[in-house]
DNA sequence: GTGATTTAATTTGCCTCACGAAATAAATCG
DNA sequence: CGATTTATTTCGTGAGGCAAATTAAATCAC
């Protein structure tokens, strides 16, 4: 347990001020005194300070609640948008997404490399990796120095506190530490995070669970994955490590272990050789289930088959989740989904089977297509949340 | 997040202090500033607020550092056993062990009363209950005026922060009130927990995992439960649910979904009608893994096969929570170890063979007989922990 | 327009907490 | 018996939070 002194104190009441401003706009401090119960003297010298280092700014129009109320206006506080510059970036084994985003998230330039690097060395992995970072800094009309933080979110198991890449499907070799990698080649503050957590906190902060404090999310792309959102944090098992949902053992088949992977992995459906490769495009791309949709009807049934039966794994993993942690929404992402009908239903039939009658709509399916650039997004407010949390200035320079 | 004060703070450090002691045994306060890395100062501050609680004991000898040192000799502290008592009680479907604990966690008492109270109504049990707690409180030459906590583990899915039963193999009905009831029934703060989360409890406290601020326990019984360990705390899911793995799906058979407890339940093994009872007898008493082992050579291969797939079954479902969970440490008990071999074998052998290459070797599995006091003593724990956590005097009267 | 009223934000005074430095306590050593 | 050593307590300071009082900046009433 850590010890708890003043400056700890004041840590958490600061990133609570500041969390607070971050989710409810403009606000004035006596709502956030209301909001985070603390005094207003309390948040009066939090804000004064956050103020002094130029994280939040003040903004004396848009009260909302305006029209002849009398006395004294409140002073509307934000989140100071240049505070700081981050990337974010999507790594993916057949492209690459990058986006640099402000102190509030907002995105100031996108770039996507269509490039497959999968199974590449990682030297070459990093050179297009370092390429994509500094030309969508450029693009933001940025140089690197102005980047306080970048966060990488790829596929696998990684272990965040250390930015060890443990194995991941774009990585020949195992246990990489690309986080010190790319932090010396980019001269800046690198982290490495598994790519279904950094879309999990996009979805707490910008997506489909701002509102919940606890929620499960599972992505459906290449490799499938896990986040676990808990007590508005993402929870990283007992050493900091990715869940790996792949991974995850079905039962045993005719050929010893079945593993999810092998049920309901991008490639497992595609079968790559047995369709024609126009599908697989359509799903790479992210674009146009109705496009897909046409495909499914017109292509064989070993293609629809193959949904169904990802569909039914997926469904019961889903319900294997929830069964252990009972959240109040699972939000399903991820290429796959592009898949359609024939897999949504069947896996929404298989979840509806295999939940456990005892939490029977404790849990609701939530699904997202999100382009990948909200992935990326949410590599960035991982870094963001980093700057958030950090003391900063907490014994900053008195004024 | 909770919003910090100074009394937060306070109580933070001083249940630091408190479980510093309680863990390391005596204990002198340069030692617990040297562990908690508060100051010395604020120890002696704390410690003595302590003593003045009753919570802690000074002895003045047993410092284990003696013979010849210079210098004012250490001064140990101690938790006070007789600060509180506190009743723990595993209520399972054919039996029900109490035990009456002190503050430290001592076993003051046990009673065990070989029931089966499977299916019979609440208020029936509810009486069994009420008798067990006062027979074994009496047993401890104690009144129930003298007990401060009452906590009950009983296996299902129970909502421990309401105290609500959402569903129990020993209860017809669901969502039962069962801490209100039993709290009213004994006038005395009565908290209704998991039984695997107790015995998670227990081993943390006082077993195989008091090392460890991370860890994974499986309990093996007529129902199969979970208790995660995560930074010194149970995991207690979204809502504070309690996990149920014998809900956990694992495939689709020839009549659909097949649970874990079909697989590996202690019913699904023992198949009643098919063994002569014997068997089932030894399991239930727990006891005489040899005598088992025995009658497992001597028994009809049915049972051994029975037993060979339970244990791949349970050796598949802890592979899948360590690619979930990573602790470094999986603790397996219950009833159904009394298996003996066949099933641990077979255990061992799926575990090794379903559990991700890439997480090879990051699980220790550890398999715990304990009996069934040890469960109870559990839930004492869980009871303790709540009488440490709770601020009491923090701002007690001043001396 | 000018003062009363109302609401927001800041200032003041007080309390708790943690901590470092100095003082005190209780041993052993020579 | 005094010097030395180590543990614990006392004292003084600084940081933090909060309630109450004060100041600020509007609207309203006439």
């Amino acid at each position: 347990m850590k010890t708890a002194d003043p400056e700890l104190m004041r840590a958490i009441n600061r990133l609570s001020v500041l969390d607070t401003i971050r989710r409810h706009g403009p606000i004035s401090r006596v709502e956030i005194s209301e909001r985070t119960e603390l005094s207003t003297t309390t948040v009066s010298a939090i804000t004064a300070s956050l103020l002094d280092d130029g994280l939040i700014l003040t903004r004396h129009e848009g009260d909302i609640r305006n029209e002849a109320v009398r006395g004294r206006p409140r002073v509307m506080l934000e989140v100071n948008p240049d505070a700081a510059r981050v990337v974010g970036a999507k790594i993916a084994a057949s492209r690459m997404v990058f986006v640099v985003t402000n102190f509030r998230g907002d995105v100031l330039s996108t770039l996507t490399l269509p490039i497959r690097i999968d199974r590449q060395p990682i030297a070459v992995i990093a050179d297009l990796v370092e390429d994509g970072v500094r030309r969508c800094v450029v693009d933001a009309g940025l140089s690197l120095e102005d980047v306080d933080t970048v966060c990488l979110g790829l596929p696998g198991v990684i272990e965040h506190r250390t930015g060890h890449v443990r194995s991941s499907p774009i990585f020949r070799e195992t246990n990489i530490d690309f986080a010190a990698e790319m932090s010396a080649r980019l001269s800046t503050p690198t982290i490495v995070e598994s790519d279904a957590h950094a879309i999990t906190l996009a979805h707490h902060w910008f997506g489909k669970a701002r509102e919940l404090e606890d929620m499960v999310l599972i992505s459906l792309e290449q490799t499938l994955g896990l986040g676990v959102l808990h007590g508005n944090r993402l929870f990283r098992g007992a050493g900091g490590l990715s869940h790996n949902l792949g991974d995850l053992v079905l039962g045993m088949g005719a050929q010893g272990i079945v593993r999810l992977s092998s049920q309901a992995g991008e490639s497992a459906i595609l079968g790559e050789k047995q369709t024609d490769g126009r599908f697989a495009e359509a799903v790479r791309l992210g674009r146009g289930m109705t496009h897909v949709q046409a495909l499914i009807q017109a292509d064989d049934d070993r293609l629809i088959a193959a949904a169904v039966r990802a569909g039914e794994a997926v469904g019961i993993t889903i319900a294997n989740i929830v069964t252990l942690f009972a959240p109040p929404r699972v939000i399903l992402v991820g290429s796959s989904l592009a898949l359609g009908e024939p897999f949504l239903n069947s896996l929404r039939d298989a979840y509806a089977l295999a939940v456990p009658p005892s939490l029977k709509g404790v849990s609701e399916l939530v699904f997202d297509d999100s382009t990948d650039d909200f992935w990326a997004q949410g590599a960035a407010a991982v870094a963001l949340y980093e700057l958030y949390e950090s003391p900063w200035s907490t014994t900053g320079p008195a004024l």
